[in-house]
DNA sequence: AAAAACTCTCCACCCAGTCGGTGCTTTCCA
DNA sequence: TGGAAAGCACCGACTGGGTGGAGAGTTTTT
């Protein structure tokens, strides 16, 4: 009932790049980037040829934000973006690589304890210099 | 009293790449990579021109392993590696290092956490779907 | 109208490796 | 002993995910 037609909500916002750098946090380059590789499509281009951006392309930043924190590829988030863009839910795509992500970052995690592990032994089968002492 | 010169221990055991290799597990061509980098500096060459390391180089192999895991750069690993081979006991220094690390380490896990929370949230925001139907 | 801020494209550069090609050296095995 | 296979060297190019700058056009502010 609310919205009818498309006149009253969201006309046409038409986000400049540097307004959303500006709100999502991303430098103005890092937008341009991830639109050349075809991951961020702005909705059009005013008479100058500058990219204009709306509410969704906002929603999908914060995806890719989201996402390329926890080191999902960018080749990986096309194709995700893909999905979502046909409107096809990818809820469960999405699920699946969060969920290898995490997992990932888990196993990271470990790794990284491990290594900290490793370098506290070493420290300490250095600690004959006495903690002092340097000079050759 | 074990060893008396230079006679008994350890007289030379000139590892090639491909040892050092296998006993790191790390590729030959990264070994490579930080010899050209000086980040490792092999203990000489053989007369063919082949690169010949000693346990020394295995122990820097294991801290320039720990610290990249730890996304140390290669860079600062030099600084860290020249300072310990110069003789000097770089205890602290490593610690200083390490510290810093695992507070980045820390901090990075924290933002790991943070997105994922995001993410949750948004895919929440999208179980209107259903969750089944999808097809094209 | 002039100045400042913004945007565009294009090209080069960063890091930490990784790959492939070519040619020499060493090792293995019949 | 000889020849194949494996190992090693060097070189240049490429990767991914951006980042930086130049030079030109556009929009906004003063």
């Amino acid at each position: 009932m609310a919205r009818r037609g498309s006149l009253s909500a969201t006309p046409a916002p038409s986000l400049r790049i540097g307004e959303v750098a500006r709100r999502t946090g991303l430098p103005v380059k890092t937008i341009r980037f991830y639109c050349d590789e075809g991951l961020l499509q702005p909705k059009g281009r005013s008479a100058a040829g500058y990219r204009l951006f709306d509410e969704e392309n906002l929603a999908e930043l914060t995806i890719i934000r989201a996402l390329r924190t926890m080191d999902v590829s960018i080749a990986e988030l096309v194709r995700i973006l893909e999905v979502r863009r046909a409107g096809v839910c990818n809820c469960s795509v999405l699920k699946g690589s969060m969920a290898a992500k995490v997992e990932s970052i888990n196993l990271r995690i470990v790794e990284l304890a491990a290594m900290k592990d490793e370098l506290s032994r070493l420290l300490d089968s250095w600690q004959d210099c006495g903690g002092a002492k340097v000079q050759d």
